[in-house]
DNA sequence: TAGCGGTGAGTTTTT
DNA sequence: CTCACCGCTA
């Protein structure tokens, strides 16, 4: 009967089957029956397995064929691990043993793997796939929360979702009671949410209490002066310190940071507290809760065991301490589960989420007397020759497990066994590749690609691979621009683009101005220049002039849009969209009150023109696309909450970008036929015929130490292992990243990596290059010109400088007829002539941000301070208390720039800092003082200058200027204090301000006696190390003659309308802005230095 | 060789 | 905001 059927005698599980089959034959009558029913079931279900089965190797088959208990797979990169998985699952359906479907639970890390999973097993077994549990862990653990109410209490339980879990640490951390390590003052006091969350997951994922964190900073701290980081090894007479002293201030900053870690820990109960109180629970909750019913209701977990008589777990190098605690508690039941493991040490790359190869070792230790260990050693992916380099690597790994488990006496040299590359004549060889730099590696890379698509390569099998996203935006962006297809999984957000960019300034522009009219100008001047409205830029400008005039009509640019009278008289080139837009505007705001807010947006794309100009556009069926992304988004937030205001939808999506939570949208960038785009960590479980791994340069694949978690942790949190973990550890998982990415590939592996960057600077090959290849091993490529040039004509260089047209020469010239230089304009135009137009040629309307309005208030109240001194009889400061007053007051009337949180939090510290300056300096003021001295109708040769000074402090004839500064010092950079330098030949901001007050002075008759001697930054607030601070500018008459000259040739080019340019500038608002509106298109310039070859 | 001060840059990803 | 790195100094 075996030979009928062709099977060999070593079938091994199939030879109790067959005898079955055959008892069955003997015992009933009707052999012919019996046998057709048999050949029927074989063709259905038997046939797939067993022509499956005979292609699996011996250990493959070894794998499939243990039954009962532990099994360890340990399955190196394309030895069919998921297939064995998949196997292994259908044999246990139609094994003697008669498995359920649903007595089998397979686990693995991600959605991805777990659709894979079913669809491989849908084609062994048919229907019956649909009922074996395959989940993620996630899904499992969630499944048995939501299916056993009565273990989890019985109230409704949803999963919190990332803007919920935003909210409520937002909260928190506005309800931290004063002088809370966490409880911030200024700037984003929000910043913790980031740390807390990841702190709160870390903490979650590995089980640790609050308490136990916080003994463990305990011991920490306590340990830190016997610790060598922390003694001095050598003696330095200046500060008296002898060797082994304890650096003292090294423990204070290490303290202080343990203190905010602590104090962070702490807020853990809260959080959860809280979040039960919503109803909610996080994803690690997920994983500790069912641990926790499972340990406390033995009759549950014994349910659960006897449920899931076979454990399978995919990936289990990926799996974190609780998960692996939950796998126990599991198969705790049985002494020898029946638990089968698949997994690769040496694709462990997820350490950071709590992934180690300890719980490797620990399970094959806990099951070391029945465990059955399989190694999996024949590639069906890749060539020998990509296999060989690949191992050539990786073999410097200290932390493997034919290492850790040395008595089993594992080998894992990797063969290749794919029958395609028996030929090895037709296999090409890896190429190592060094380029001369970044541009030259992206453009042959491209036309690498262009090369295989011409020879009939299906692109879909061609897959770039990088460390960082950002090492192929370039490659990306060329290929769009060649139309060749790709393919990415980083999705877009579409609160980065401009279009929603634009749309939201809508909204914030109608809830600001519902709050107050016109405190929205800012925002509307802005918005006038979006494209779909079809505003001239020219009459923009016009009309920016107008407003500044003295006999103007109106004061506002709301008022402005609505005179359609007056504005015929402009000779405007085109008014039409101008009054248009006013008309518009004043609707939606009257309908902020009455309409729904999706009802309001639906009008706002159609009245504005979006919609119109979208389909006019190149790219409708993408940006129709976005903008319905956003919409629905809209919609299902409504749905959500039916009262959503504008505020609370713009207060909602201020918060998820600044904790990166997106809005993406995927479609568009995945092209089925186009060329993949993957980091290394994503590639992961995928394969592809021709693979390019690009830019292996240090900076890049071997990562800085650094853990960059906002919460430093102290090391006493983990038993063992630290030391490793840090200097070899972080190497080993970098080197892994990289044998991930080579393994990958299955016939053509490229490898490349530039010597300089495109700013000309030099990189480091990866270590990794020297591993797999020797120097005369590597092609060195250049690119010819003509290739470059294509390259550089449409990657994204270095910004290019923005340009824009001015409004007319006339109008320019009659502001310019009142311009007087003052230093911040000078120093503005020296920054960016771009925003130097903006900001004083148009006088955009501007908000004042939070720091500036605090920064007014404080100076004010030192103001009075001197001046109510000046004016007192007995010559005498008034109290501290009366200043404290002061700043209110001064407060109060700038409270339209802050937020009422921001109000709050900026009163304490301004409270704080004044009273401490006041405590520090009120008996030491010099007391000959002028505070605030105005100068104006003054001129240097022919250039009208003007300024303001804080405060003059004198000494007779001679003064020196004092100038406060609100903020740390520390952001304060001290080389603004110096003058002209190479690095910056026009000198600091600072330097100039001082000098440029000197020239003041100078040219100011009524100062005429004076002598300035030096310029002071006086600092309010203490820095980090609890000093004040004081900086000095000394004034020399050759600073004078710079800054002189430096005022009349920027007179000069003001004069001359040299403001079309802006910097270019990264963070540069005006050239942002005007990159936004798309009012300019980037001139291409081509960079020299960077095409020599 | 340690320490200081200034400078520049700034992941990867899953549920 | 924090850390790594560089160059200088004792």
């Amino acid at each position: 009967m075996l030979s009928r059927w062709g099977f060999g005698e070593e079938l091994g599980v199939f030879g109790k089957q067959l005898q079955f089959a055959g008892e069955y034959k003997r015992t009933k009558a009707g052999k012919r029956d019996i046998f057709c029913k048999l050949k029927e079931y074989m063709s259905q279900t038997e046939q797939p397995f067993l022509k499956r089965y005979n292609k699996l190797n011996a250990q493959q088959k070894r794998a499939v064929d243990t039954i009962y208990g532990p099994v360890m797979v340990i399955a190196g990169p394309g030895t069919g691990k998921t297939e064995v998985l998949a196997m292994r699952i259908a044999n246990l359906l139609r094994s003697e043993t008669q498995v359920k479907p649903y007595e089998i639970l397979c686990l693995t890390f991600t959605d991805e793997a777990t659709v894979a999973m079913r669809r491989r097993l849908l084609q062994i077994i048919g229907e019956d796939a649909h009922r074996v549990h395959i989940y993620t862990f996630h899904a499992f653990c969630n499944n048995v929360i939501q299916n056993n109410p009565e273990y989890f209490g019985l109230r409704e339980l949803m999963p919190i979702s990332d803007l919920e879990r935003m909210d409520l640490l937002y909260n928190i951390i506005e309800t931290l009671p004063e002088g809370h390590a966490l409880r911030r003052l200024k700037g984003d006091i929000y910043y913790d949410a980031k740390n807390l969350r990841a702190l709160f997951d870390l903490m979650k994922s590995e089980d640790w209490s609050a308490p136990y964190v916080s003994g463990a900073i305990d011991i920490y701290l306590e340990s830190l002066p016997e610790r060598e980081k922390y003694i001095y090894k050598k003696a330095n007479s200046k500060k008296n310190i002898k060797a082994g002293d304890p650096k003292t201030e090294d423990i204070r900053k290490e303290a202080e940071r343990m203190e905010r870690t602590r104090a962070a820990a702490l807020l853990l109960p809260e959080y959860q507290a809280r979040m039960q109180e919503m109803g909610r629970y996080d994803f690690s909750d997920m994983i500790l809760w069912v641990i926790k019913a499972f340990k406390e209701h033995p009759e549950f977990l014994l349910m659960n065991q006897e449920k899931f008589q076979f454990l399978l777990v995919d990936e289990f190098q990926d799996t974190s301490g609780a998960q692996n605690e939950l796998l126990t508690l599991l198969s705790d039941y049985w002494e020898d589960p029946n638990i089968f493991i698949v997994g690769d040490d040496d694709q462990s790359i997820f350490e950071f989420q709590g992934a180690r190869l300890q719980n490797i070792i620990d399970f094959y230790e806990r099951y070391q007397k029945t465990i059955e260990v399989i190694v999996l050693k024949e590639n069906y992916r890749s060539s020998q020759a990509i296999l060989d380099r690949s191992a050539a690597t990786i073999s410097s790994n200290q932390q493997r497990l034919i290492y850790q488990l040395d008595a089993l006496n594992l080998d894992k040299n990797i063969v290749a066994a794919n029958d395609r590359f028996r030929e090895e004549s037709i296999i090409p060889a890896p190429v190592v590749a060094s380029y001369f730099n970044v541009l030259h590696e992206e453009a042959d890379i491209v036309s690498q690609i262009e090369i295989l698509q011409q020879t009939g390569v299906p692109l879909q099998h061609v897959a770039i691979l990088y460390a960082q996203h950002k090492q192929a935006a370039n490659i990306i962006a060329m290929l769009e621009k060649k139309s060749i297809p790709y393919w990415v999984k980083k999705p877009v957000n579409v609160l980065d683009l401009p279009i929603i960019r634009q749309i939201l300034n809508i909204f914030e522009y109608l809830y600001q101005e519902h709050q107050q009219a016109f405190s929205g100008e800012e925002l509307l001047f802005q918005l006038l220049h979006a494209p779909f409205f079809q505003v001239s830029t020219l009459d923009i400008a016009t009309l920016s002039l107008y407003l500044q005039e003295k006999e103007r009509k109106h004061k506002y640019w709301r008022y402005l849009l609505q005179d359609t009278l007056l504005l015929e008289t402009f000779g405007l080139i085109n008014p039409k969209p101008l009054y248009k837009l006013g008309q518009c505007l004043e609707k939606w705001i009257g309908e902020m009150s009455s309409l729904t807010l999706p009802m309001l947006m639906e009008n706002i794309l159609y009245d504005s023109g979006i919609i119109g100009h979208l389909l006019k556009g190149n790219n409708q069926v993408w940006d129709m696309q976005v903008v319905h992304t956003f919409f629905d988004f809209v919609k299902d937030e409504c749905d959500k909450r039916p009262r959503l205001s504008i505020r609370m939808l713009l207060e909602m999506i201020e918060k998820m970008e600044k904790e990166g939570i997106a809005i993406s949208i995927q479609k568009v960038v995945k092209q089925e036929n186009g060329v993949r785009f993957y980091t290394a960590f994503s590639a992961k479980g995928h394969e592809f015929e021709h693979v390019f791994v690009v830019g292996l340069t240090k900076n890049f694949w071997e990562k800085k130490s650094g853990n960059n978690r906002g919460f430093s942790l102290p090391d006493t949190l983990t038993r063992e292992s630290q030391s490793e973990e840090d200097g070899r550890g972080a190497e080993e998982v970098a080197r892994r990243l990289f044998y991930v990415a080579m393994t990958r590939a299955k016939k053509h592996l490229h490898i490349s990596f530039s010597e300089k960057d495109n700013k000309h600077k030099d990189l480091e090959p990866s270590m990794f290059i020297d591993e797999i290849s020797k120097d005369d091993e590597r092609v060195k490529r250049a690119m010819d010109n003509e290739h470059l040039m294509t390259h550089l004509s449409v990657s994204f260089m270095p910004d290019p400088p923005v340009k824009i047209e001015l409004a007319k020469a006339e109008l320019i010239d009659k502001r310019l007829e009142q311009f007087a230089v003052s230093v911040s304009a000078l120093n503005k135009y020296l920054d960016c002539p771009l925003s130097f137009y903006y900001e004083y040629i148009l006088r955009v309307p501007a908000a004042k941000s939070d720091s500036l309005a605090f920064g007014t208030a404080v100076h004010y109240a030192l103001e009075q301070l001197f001046k109510k001194m000046i004016k007192d009889e007995d010559k005498e400061f008034f109290d501290k208390d009366e200043l404290l007053k002061t700043f209110y007051f001064a407060m109060k009337r700038e409270e339209g720039a802050f937020t009422e949180l921001q109000f709050g939090r900026r009163i304490e510290l301004g409270k704080q800092i004044l009273g401490e300056y006041y405590d520090e300096y009120i008996d030491s003021f010099n007391k000959h003082v002028v505070a605030e001295y105005n100068i104006s109708n003054v001129s240097l040769g022919n250039v009208p200058i003007k300024g303001k000074l804080d405060k003059l402090e004198f000494e007779g004839k001679n003064c020196v200027v004092i100038d406060y500064k609100t903020g740390s010092p520390e952001y304060s950079s001290r080389n603004q204090l110096i003058g002209p330098t190479e690095a910056n030949p026009d000198g600091g901001d600072y330097w100039r301000q001082m000098v440029f007050y000197k020239i003041l002075l100078q040219n100011h008759p009524p100062a005429r006696d004076w002598t300035m001697t030096a310029g002071i930054f006086d600092f309010i607030e203490k820095n980090k190390k609890g000093e004040f601070v004081r900086y000095t500018v000394p004034i020399d008459e050759n600073s004078v003659g710079v800054v002189k000259a430096q005022i009349k040739d920027v007179y000069e080019r003001i004069m001359n309308k040299e403001f079309d340019t802006g910097c270019g500038k990264e963070d540069c608002t005006w050239c942002n802005f005007v990159k936004t509106y798309e009012l300019v298109k980037p001139t291409i310039t081509e960079d020299v230095e960077l095409l020599k070859g």
